[in-house]
DNA sequence: ATATAGTGTGTGAAAATTACACTACTAAAT
DNA sequence: ATTTAGTAGTGTAATTTTCACACACTATAT
């Protein structure tokens, strides 16, 4: 059992895409960045895994360090290991996703020295980003919104109580088309895994529309109920 | 720009999860271990990434070198960075998959010393494997069921020239399920990315069935195509 | 010739998807 | 009190897709 592991110089990291919605518009978290290299760019958060920290628990912990949130349900969803993605040498970074309700509104306090500061930025129209930032957020763009219509990740972004007409324009902004608002509406409750509630919005000045709340036990039924080819 | 990236003591290493298709069962690659730890278990092919290799790369020379297959089309489908998953410290895997013809017989032979032998097992019924590779096993299982209806890789089990019963049964061993013939035949042909030859099966005691091509121009309008909600 | 085994084709019923336009409610302005 | 502006909420018919189902054809082996 004394065989020894290859002694390599290189190390892990985690890069994270944090996706919210607010204002009609989707919108992922950025940092802009206090050190070398790319030294004031703008970045998805990201870190060095520690010697004795699952990456799981990595992307957690430098999620809270550079943005001060937690407690995210992330999932990971593909691994970079390019050559040359980082400057000064071997990095293979592991990216996650994770969907919030920025509704929430934590602030946004970077706890590091590393982010000089964090904040919400469209996902449409994104500036250039550190390293292979961009092909990142595409990748993890790309696969939640395959995973739109399989996973409940769509009602991680909105409040817990919401109105039919912001579940569809969060699905617009994610798919980028329009729906039929009746259909929508149809399908969606086809589905039975959305609770109505005896409660309207508030302080607004048009004519209120019911809550919903989302049934997370019904989701997971027509989840696997999900469909082959036929028969 | 002169910073430095920590030193940190831990490895990446590759494990690859090589769907066959053979006598109407799904089968998968293992290898006999010939090292420390977990000496003379079965595995997946696996091993560490050198520091001056992609991972990408990696993958595939390490496959190479265990089973002395290659020019697979490898696909990573998750990265496992538990603390405790490798005895000898700290190992962080990315695991890919691949889906091979079986059909093209190419002998299994194991190029390095680190595999013993390498062969084919049935999904079914697999032994306890060294590692935690039975959770990579299983969690690259449930990815190609669900890549199965979304991306090409039926065809990459299949030989070039195949009948719609291959295929067909095909489905029926990763879906573990049966279709109606009728149903699955007019499916198939009606999404257009089957391309009839005018050759037919040779060598068989029954009555020839057509060949088919794969039309890969075709699927990715299909894919491209993909269904949200409605509209 | 006949038994066997797999290929190959059509139709009707049910379900799902789509297209499409108006009324109801609320708050604010007048 | 009435109007206005803005959004919520609703039904039906046409079309398309899915599914269940049964029998004839072809080739080989005996």
């Amino acid at each position: 059992m004394e065989s020894k592991l290859p002694s390599i110089d290189s190390v892990f990291s985690v890069d994270c895409v944090i996706f919210g919605f607010d204002a009609g518009e989707l919108k992922i978290l950025l940092i802009e960045r206090n050190e070398e290299p790319f030294k004031d760019w703008l970045a998805l958060p990201g870190y060095f895994v520690e010697q004795n920290e699952s990456i799981d628990n990595a992307a957690a912990r430098i999620l809270y360090e550079l943005t001060g949130l937690n407690d995210l349900h992330m999932e990971q969803f593909h691994t970079f290991g390019e050559l040359n993605r980082h400057p000064q040498g071997r990095v293979i970074t592991v990216a996650y996703y994770a969907l919030i309700r920025t509704s929430s509104k934590k602030e946004l306090r970077p706890i590091s020295q590393y982010a000089k500061k964090a904040f919400w930025h469209p996902v449409n129209d994104l500036p250039k980003l550190a390293f292979d930032h961009t092909k990142i957020f595409e990748t993890g763009f790309s696969k939640i919104r395959r995973r739109l219509n399989t996973q409940p990740i769509a009602f991680e972004l909105l409040p817990e109580k919401f109105t039919l007409t912001q579940l569809q324009s969060l699905y617009e902004a994610i798919e980028n088309r329009k729906f039929d608002k009746r259909n929508f509406r149809k399908k969606m409750l086809g589905f039975g895994f959305l609770k109505e509630l005896n409660e309207k919005e508030k302080d607004v000045s048009y004519r209120a529309a019911k809550l919903y709340r989302f049934d997370k036990r019904r989701y997971m039924k027509v989840l696997s109920d999900e469909g082959g080819i036929e028969n």
